[in-house]
DNA sequence: CGACACATGTAACACGTTACATGATTTG
DNA sequence: CAAATCATGTAACGTGTTACATGTGTCG
C-alpha cells in the first residue's frame, strides 16, 4: 500500500501527470525507492476506480497529458492517512529475522553460521552507508533522513544479531 | 515472499502436512506473524507447481492427509536461500519512513506533527513490549528473539524520528 | 535526423490475504 | 451427541512488478 498513499501524498500537494508522479515520488524518496512508471498508472487507475482521484479538466493545454488530481474522498483518506500509525500488529515479516528465527529453531551450528554470515554482509553495507553519507553529502533534508534511516536499520539489525548468537549460545544442549 | 521461504525451511526439517506447517511456522516466529491456514495451501500449489515440493507417497495413514516433502530442487532453493543475504537495494518500502519523508517534503509544520505523532505511537509500543518482555518471560529462543528484534527496532525507529526532528528543526527558512 | 526525455498505457503474473465450504477425528 | 480441533481446499480480490507498445516534443 506504499505506492497508493504515496501518490494520495503527492497529489495532495497539487494536481499532477503520471511522470510528475514518478519523479516526485523518487525525488522525496532520496532516488532509494525506484518507481516504474508503468505501476504509476496502473495505480492511478486503482485511485480513480476507488473514487479517491480525478481527472482535471485539462481543456486545452498542449497534448496528451492528463492530471490527476484529489477528489474529496481522496483528501478525507489522505488526512487519515497522515494521523495514522501503522500498527505493527502483526508487524511485516522480514526477511531477516525470519531466516534468523528459522535457523535458531533448527540447528545450533546452522543458526550461528547464518547470523555470522547475515553480520558480514550488514557490516559491509552499513560502512557503504556511511561512506556514502560522508563522500556525498547532500543538502536535500529528505536524502539525508533516507540515509539517516538505512544507517540506523543496519546498526540495530547488527545489535539484534548480537543478541541472537549470545541467545544461541546460551542455548543448552542439543545442537539438534 | 517470506512464506514461501518459510515453508520451505520447514519442509527442510522435515515433511509435513498443511496444518503442521501453519502452526510450525507460527511457533517459530513466537506468535507474531500469524498465517492463515488457506494460505499454507494455495504456497503449497505454487510450490509444487514449481516443482520444489512433492507429495509424499502417503501410501497408508489415515485419512484425508496429505504429506509435502522437498524435492532435489526444493533442497537447492533452501541451500541458496540460507546463503543468500537479503541485499537491500532497494530497501523495502516502509510505511513509516515513506509517510515522514512526505511530511519533510511539504510541510514545516505538518512535519513536526507527523513525527511527534509517531514517536508518541512508537514510545507506547515500545513500552507495551517491554514490559511484556519482563512480564513475561519466555525460555523459548526464538521469542525472546522475535521479542528483541521488535523492540530493537523501534528503538532505531525513535532514534530515527529524533534525527528527522532536528533536520526539521534545521532546515532554513519556508515553512511552505 | 537521431537520441533522449516526456508521456500514456496494457497485459501478464507474482504474492498475500480473507472468506467460505467441506469433511474427519477426537474428546468432554 | 455436540463441540473443538485437525485437515484440505477454492474463489475472489488487492497490491506490486515487469515487459512491452506507442506516440510527442525537444535539442544537438
Amino acid at each position: 500500500m506504499s505506492v497508493r498513499e504515496g501518490l494520495l501524498a503527492l497529489l495532495g500537494e497539487q494536481p499532477s501527470n503520471g511522470h510528475q508522479l514518478k519523479t516526485g515520488f523518487e525525488a522525496i524518496t532520496g532516488g532509494v525507492w525506484p518507481l516504474n512508471v508503468g505501476q504509476v498508472y496502473t495505480t492511478l487507475d486503482r485511485l480513480e476506480r476507488d473514487g479517491l482521484v480525478a481527472q482535471a479538466h485539462s481543456s486545452a493545454d498542449g497534448a496528451t497529458q492528463k492530471r490527476y488530481e484529489l477528489t474529496a474522498a481522496g483528501r478525507e483518506e489522505l488526512a487519515s492517512w497522515w494521523s495514522f500509525v501503522p500498527a505493527d500488529d502483526p508487524p511485516p515479516r522480514d526477511e531477516l529475522m525470519l531466516k534468523v528465527l528459522f535457523a535458531m529453531g533448527q540447528d545450533r551450528e546452522h543458526a550461528l553460521a547464518v547470523i555470522t554470515a547475515q553480520r558480514t554482509a550488514l557490516l559491509s553495507l552499513l560502512q557503504r552507508r556511511r561512506r556514502e553519507q560522508r563522500d556525498q553529502p547532500t543538502d536535500d533534508p529528505a536524502t539525508a533522513a533516507v540515509r539517516d534511516a538505512l544507517v540506523v536499520r543496519a546498526e540495530a539489525d547488527l545489535r539484534w544479531l548480537d543478541m541472537c548468537e549470545a541467545r544461541v549460545v546460551g542455548m543448552k544442549g542439543s545442537s539438534r
